[in-house]
DNA sequence: TGCAGATTTGCAATAGCTGCAACTTTGCAG
DNA sequence: CTGCAAAGTTGCAGCTATTGCAAATCTGCA
C-alpha cells in the first residue's frame, strides 16, 4: 500500500502537492528563499494561500520534499540486510547509504535544496534535527540486531556514526560534491570511526614542541 | 577589556538585558514557550517591545543567553592547554569540558534552559546548529595542534567527538541528570570514541542467527 | 548647563501561520 | 443519472514575530 492508489482524488493531491513543491523551488533558486513569500508559490502553483498549509506544515518543509522520504526509505532498508552480516558492516552500509542520499541529486531540483540548506541558518538547523531523527532510528536498529547491547554503546555507536556522516557532509560543502572526493572522505571517517581516533598517530604523539 | 566598564551607559544595559533574559525565562518556565509572547515578556521586564529586539535578535535567542558564552569560554580554554599533552587527550578534555557546560545548571534558569532547548523543536534544531559551530572550532584547533594532520582526518575527529558528546546528551535526556551516570556515559563515549565501534564486540560478531 | 552621540520607543508594515465557516469537488450508492 | 456525504479548497480575520524609520529621551563629557 504505497503510491498505488488509482482515485483521482489522489492522483490530483499528488499533482498538486507536486506543483507547489517545483513552483516553490524554482521560485527559491531564482529569488532566493526569503525574498520568495507564500503567497508568490501558491500564485506560481495556481493555489490559494491557505492551500500551501493543507500540504505543507510550513515554508521550510517545502525544501526537505522527498529528502524525508528517501531517509526514511534508507533507514527501512536497514532492516533487509542479510542476517549474519555483522552489525558493523551493517552501520557501514547504513552510513553510506543515507550519506549519498543526502548529498546525491534528488530529482530535479535536488542542487537547489542541498544549496538552501547548506545556506539557511534556520533549513541548516532543521537538517541537523533530521540528521539527529535519523541518529535515533539507527539506534533502535542497532538494538534489534544485537539485542543485548549496551544501551549507552548503541547511543554512542548511533552518535558517532552519524557525527562521521556530518564529517563527510562539511568535507562537501568545502571541496565541492565530485563522486570520487566524497568516496574518500567517506571511507577515510569510517576507518577512523570503526578503529578509532588512537589510530591516528598525528592524535597520539605529543603535540608539536621538543623533537 | 570586559566587562569592567563601570559607566553607568554599560551598567544599565546590562541590567536590562538581565531583566529582559530573566522575565522571559520565568514565564517561559511558568506559562511555556509559544504561549509567552514578546510583549508578555516586555512587560514583566518593564521595555518597550521594540526594545526587546536591540537586545536579542529573535525570541529563541533569548533561551540560549550565557550559553553561548559558556561554551566560547570552554572553546578558548582549549587553547591554554599543555604544550606537550598529546591531542587525543586534549580533545577528551575539550569533549568533558563542553558537554559539562552543556548539562551543568547554568546560573538561576539553567534547568529551565535545558528543559526548553530538549522540548521545543525549533530550539533544539538552534542548538544542534550552535554544537555544529562548535565542532568546526575543534577542528580548528585541532589543525593547530597538530599542523600537518589530513584535512579529512580533523573534520573527521571533530564530527566523531561531538556525535559522542550527543551521544551523552541523548543518554541524559532518557535517564537524567544525576553527574555520576553523566560521567560514566561520557568515559564510556570516549573509549569508544578512542578505540572505534571495532572494539565493540557486540558489533563485529555477525548478528544473532545461526548459533 | 548644554550638546553630540547612544538608547528607547511608538508606529506602521510585512510575512508566516492558524482557526473557522462557506463553498466545491469527488466517490459512490441507489 | 442523481444526490449525498466525505474530502478538499478557499477567503477571511486574527495573532505573533520581526524590521525600518523617525521622533523622543537619556548619558557622558565638556
Amino acid at each position: 500500500m504505497d503510491h498505488v492508489e488509482t482515485g483521482l482524488r489522489e492522483r490530483k493531491k499528488r499533482r498538486t502537492r507536486w506543483a507547489i513543491a517545483s513552483a516553490a523551488l524554482r521560485l527559491f533558486a531564482e529569488r532566493g528563499y526569503e525574498e520568495t513569500t507564500i503567497a508568490d508559490i501558491t500564485a506560481a502553483a495556481d493555489v490559494s494561500p491557505r492551500t500551501f498549509f493543507s500540504y505543507f506544515p510550513s515554508k521550510e518543509d517545502v525544501v526537505f520534499t522527498e529528502i524525508d522520504d528517501r531517509l526514511a526509505e534508507v533507514a527501512e532498508r536497514l532492516s533487509d540486510r542479510p542476517p549474519g552480516e555483522p552489525p558493523l558492516e551493517t552501520i557501514r552500509r547504513c552510513v553510506v547509504d543515507v550519506t549519498e542520499a543526502i548529498v546525491a541529486e534528488h530529482g530535479e531540483y535536488g542542487a537547489v535544496q542541498v544549496r538552501l540548506i547548506l545556506e539557511r541558518p534556520g533549513l541548516q538547523a532543521r537538517a541537523l534535527q533530521r540528521l539527529t531523527a535519523t541518529q535515533e532510528e539507527i539506534e533502535a536498529r542497532l538494538h534489534e540486531l544485537c539485542p543485548g547491547i549496551d544501551e549507552i554503546d548503541a547511543v554512542a555507536a548511533a552518535g558517532i556514526a552519524v557525527g562521521g556522516m556530518q564529517a563527510v557532509v562539511v568535507h562537501c560543502r568545502r571541496h565541492g560534491y565530485e563522486p570520487a572526493s566524497m568516496r574518500a572522505a567517506l571511507d577515510r571517517a569510517l576507518t577512523i570511526v570503526e578503529h578509532g581516533l588512537g589510530s591516528l598517530t598525528a592524535l597520539t604523539a605529543p603535540s608539536e614542541g621538543a623533537p
